[in-house]
DNA sequence: AGTTTTTTCTGACAGTGTCAGTTTTTACGA
DNA sequence: TCGTAAAAACTGACACTGTCAGAAAAAACT
C-alpha cells in the first residue's frame, strides 16, 4: 500500500525506486500498445518483456485501467506538446497562418503515432471507464487554449462578441459564458461555438484519415488537409465582423 | 462447408434453416454489442444467450471478424438508409436546407446507437481487419451520394467544376477524376474535396460528441450541431461560382 | 429405410485480467 | 551490525476469451 507520507517531504530512496520502475512499465506497455494496437495491450505480455511476474505490476498499478490511464493521460500531453510547439514554430511560408500549421501538428501527430490516437479518441477500451475530471482535461485546455490563439490571434474580444454566427439561444450563451475559464478570461459564446465547430471538422478529418476511412484518397490527404484548414480559417475569420 | 450450388436456384429447406439461424445469431450478436458495447462482444455470450454451445456458432462464421463484419455491414446499411430518409424527408421548416437534415439524420443515428457507432468508426477491434473491398463501402457510396445529391442540389456541373478551392495540385485533380463514380456522372474534382472537407466536419462533431469529448456542453450540443451544420453548407456554397 | 450431409456436442490449448497466500528482497532504526 | 518491518516479487488458481480436433446426434435427400 503504497502511502504518499507528505506531499513536502523529499522522495527516499524507495520512492524514487518505485518511480523509475512505473516509469519502466509505462514505457513498455506505451511501446506495446505502439506495436500492436491499443486493444492487444496485455499486462502479461508488458511484464513479460520487462522479464517480470505479471502479479509485480499490481504494486504499481492496481488495475489494467490504471496503467492505460497513465498511458492516455501522456499521450495526451505529448499532443498538446505538439499542437504547442507547432504553434511557436516560425513558419517557412509566412502566408500560411499559425493556426494551418498547429492544425498539420495535430495531424502530424496522429499519422505519426496512430495507435496512440486510436487510444485517445478511439473506442473505450473494454470496461474502461476514463475518470471524468483528470489530467487529461488539463491537456485538453491547453490545446484549447492554443487553438483559441492562433484562430482568434488579432481581434478584439468585442469583436469576438459580436461574432455572427446565427442568434445562440439564451440557455446556451449562458451556459457558454459560465464555463471554467481556461486561463486566459473567458471566450465569448459565439467564439467558443466557432472554436467548437472548427475543431470538429480538423479532428473529424485527422479521424476519418488515421481510422482508414479515406484510404481511396491515397497520399493526397495532406493537401486536401491543408486546403480545408485554410479554408476553415478565412470561414471563420468572415465571421468575425472587421474592426 | 456452405457451398451455394447455383445463384439462381431456390433455396432449399436447409438454406432457410441456416439463414434464420445466422440471422437470429447475428441478431443476438447485435443485441450483445449495443447492451455491452463492441469491445465486449464474445461468442461465447452469444451463444450462452441463444442455448447453444460455441461450436454451433462455427459452422455459420469462420471465425469472430466474419461475425463482426457482417454487424459492420448491417449497422452501415443501417445508417446510410437513415441518412437517406432523413434526406428525403419533407422538411418541417422549409428554411432548413436538406442537407442539415441529413446532416441531423447521421447525427441522430450515431446518437440513439452509439456502440453501433463506435463499431464503425471507433478502433478497429483487436486483430480485425476490415474487408476492404466490400459491402461497407457500397453503404460508404450511398450516403456519399446522398449527401452529395444534398449539398450541391441546384448547382450544375459546370459551377461545381469551376468551384473555388485553393488551386489543386495535378496530380490531385487527375487522382479525383479517376474516383469510381458512386452511380451519377463523376463530380469535378474541386467539389469533390468541399464534400470531403464538410463530410469530415459533420463526422467530427458527432465522433467528439458521441465519444464523450465534448460532455462539457450539456445539452446544447444539437444545437450548435445544426448552427455548424448550416454554415457548413452556406461556406461550401460561398465557395460556388453563381451561375 | 438407409445414407449422406449438416449440425451440435465434448474436450482441449493458449491466451487474458485479477484475487490469495507465500516467499524473497530491501531499506530503515535500534 | 543486526533484527524488523515493509515493500516487492513469486506461485497457484479462477473465470473468462477465441479457436482447433474429433466424436456424436440430428436432419434432410435418395
Amino acid at each position: 500500500m503504497p502511502a504518499v507520507e507528505h506531499p513536502t517531504a523529499p522522495p527516499t530512496l524507495r520512492q524514487r525506486r518505485r518511480a523509475v520502475a512505473t516509469q519502466e512499465i509505462v514505457e513498455a506497455a506505451e511501446r506495446h500498445v505502439v506495436e500492436h494496437g491499443p486493444a492487444a495491450l496485455s499486462l502479461r505480455a508488458v511484464a513479460r518483456s520487462l522479464g517480470m511476474s505479471v502479479q509485480a505490476l499490481y504494486h504499481y498499478f492496481p488495475n489494467r485501467d490504471a496503467l492505460v490511464t497513465v498511458l492516455i493521460t501522456q499521450a495526451y500531453d505529448d499532443l498538446a506538446d505538439a499542437v504547442q510547439s507547432a504553434a511557436d514554430t516560425v513558419p517557412d511560408d509566412p502566408a500560411v497562418p499559425r493556426f494551418v500549421i498547429a492544425a498539420e501538428g495535430y495531424r502530424s501527430w496522429a499519422i505519426a503515432r496512430p495507435e496512440l490516437f486510436q487510444l485517445l479518441y478511439g473506442t473505450p477500451l473494454r470496461d474502461y471507464a476514463a475518470p471524468s475530471e483528470g489530467p487529461t482535461t488539463r491537456a485538453m485546455r491547453r490545446m484549447s487554449a492554443v487553438f483559441r490563439r492562433v484562430l482568434f490571434d488579432g481581434f478584439t474580444e468585442a469583436q469576438l462578441a459580436a461574432a455572427d454566427t446565427r442568434t445562440l439561444s439564451s440557455p446556451l450563451r449562458a451556459h457558454l459564458e459560465a464555463l471554467p475559464p481556461d486561463g486566459a478570461p473567458a471566450l465569448p459564446a459565439p467564439a467558443t461555438v466557432l472554436m467548437l465547430s472548427g475543431w470538429g471538422h480538423m479532428h473529424g478529418l485527422v479521424v476519418l484519415e488515421v481510422f482508414g476511412h479515406t484510404s481511396f484518397m491515397g497520399d493526397h490527404q495532406a493537401e486536401i488537409f491543408h486546403m480545408a484548414m485554410r479554408d476553415l480559417l478565412t470561414d471563420i475569420h468572415r465571421r468575425i465582423p472587421a474592426r
